[in-house]
DNA sequence: AAAGTACTTAACCGATCGGTCAAGATCAAG
DNA sequence: CTTGATCTTGACCGATCGGTTAAGTACTTT
């Protein structure tokens, strides 16, 4: 194996295996097994299972953010942007929950929810990333506002709600393991943003 | 030690530990060592790990209940009940914040977000106080409709809007570590509640 | 008082935990 | 061809993990 094909691989199975699982029931050795890499490597590498678990779920984010820009492209209308993003979180689920056999939910939230108590450098991480979701909401609502979409006086307060709002969701998604639960997904959204007729290509 | 005092102090201990830390965290040994109790006697009153973490957090939802009955007094008008409930979601959050050094979060969500995946019991158990706890809001929220506090079509469907709003921004606020996250609480719960304008008592 | 049950105690288990180490392999630059 | 840096390998570490066992103590019931 060469170069950093080791590192990579590392950081892909992290992800994979602790947001399939948790932080504390997922172990060195199972990442390093699964991985095809030697435990020497990983200490090459990484310091700490913590700093792996930091690099690989911002590696992750990194790929996400790409996603996300073709999502809220501004090349599309606002509520365009709104309405793909909450078909987005709704397929990510549906996709894991169909691979793995279990609703997952949000990797950055569960690991956050997990180890923000105990482990500062990741709780700095999920709330970095939670705050860069938001932003994505931020700027769409600002300019749903200017064109006339959405009448509301402060774009600030509603993407939090939103925001807030989906966090929940996915969450309660998560525990009662039913994707069912993300059907309220849009309906609640679109009222919380004062649309009470959902969009036409919904 | 005398009777099931042992028993009472490991849910008791088991609870504190695990919701300031986290269930992958937190050792048998540590439990029994904080609670004064050995190992041998842990395991003749529980099989297992998993069994007292159910155990300690359904001990822990029960004496929640009585607090919650209070609230929710039917007594009392349902926008007041709401008021007080919101207050003490976020006076709940502060005293143990303060007491820990940490924001802790929801206790049953955070278990439910870490082991929802691994441990079905537990997942049930967040499952069934999560819908609890959501009953003593539609419940609310229907008397308040009916009364004319509030113009909705669907109590149930408001109910768990509201819910996932108070999960989520709870869940942020763990994340953030900042209690001034909850300062959305009440803005945002009366947004989503159609009363653009906050009752007096606040 | 005897017997049975509930509970406690301390020693013990193999497995796994996160992490270390030193020797070797590979490779690019001089 | 040599050097030095990067990466790999497998053996190894003490500590801790969840859980077991068997003997002993305390309390209840009859």
């Amino acid at each position: 194996m060469r170069q950093c094909e080791s590192k990579l691989k590392l950081l892909r199975t992290a992800h994979e295996l602790i947001s399939q699982q948790s932080y504390g029931s997922v172990g060195v050795d199972q990442i390093c097994e699964q991985s095809g890499v030697k435990k020497g490597s990983f200490y090459h590498f990484f310091r700490s299972k913590s700093e792996l678990t930091v690099a690989a779920y911002e590696y992750h984010w990194a790929s996400l953010q790409e996603t996300l820009d073709r999502i809220f492209s501004a090349e599309k209308a606002p509520l365009d942007r709104l309405g793909d993003y909450f078909n987005h979180v709704r397929q990510t689920q549906t996709d894991r929950s169909q691979r793995y056999g279990r609703l997952l939910g949000c990797p950055f939230v569960s690991l956050g929810c997990e180890l923000s108590t105990q482990d500062e450098s990741i709780r700095l991480m999920a709330q970095k990333i939670s705050e860069g979701k938001r932003t994505y909401l931020e700027n769409t609502i600002r300019e749903a506002i200017e064109r006339g979409d959405i009448s509301a006086a402060d774009p600030r307060a509603l993407a939090d709600e939103l925001h807030t709002y989906i966090v929940g969701l996915v969450q309660e998604a998560k525990i009662a393991n039913d994707i069912r639960v993300l059907d309220r997904l849009k309906s609640g959204a679109y009222r919380l943003l004062g649309l009470h007729i959902a969009p036409a290509a919904v």
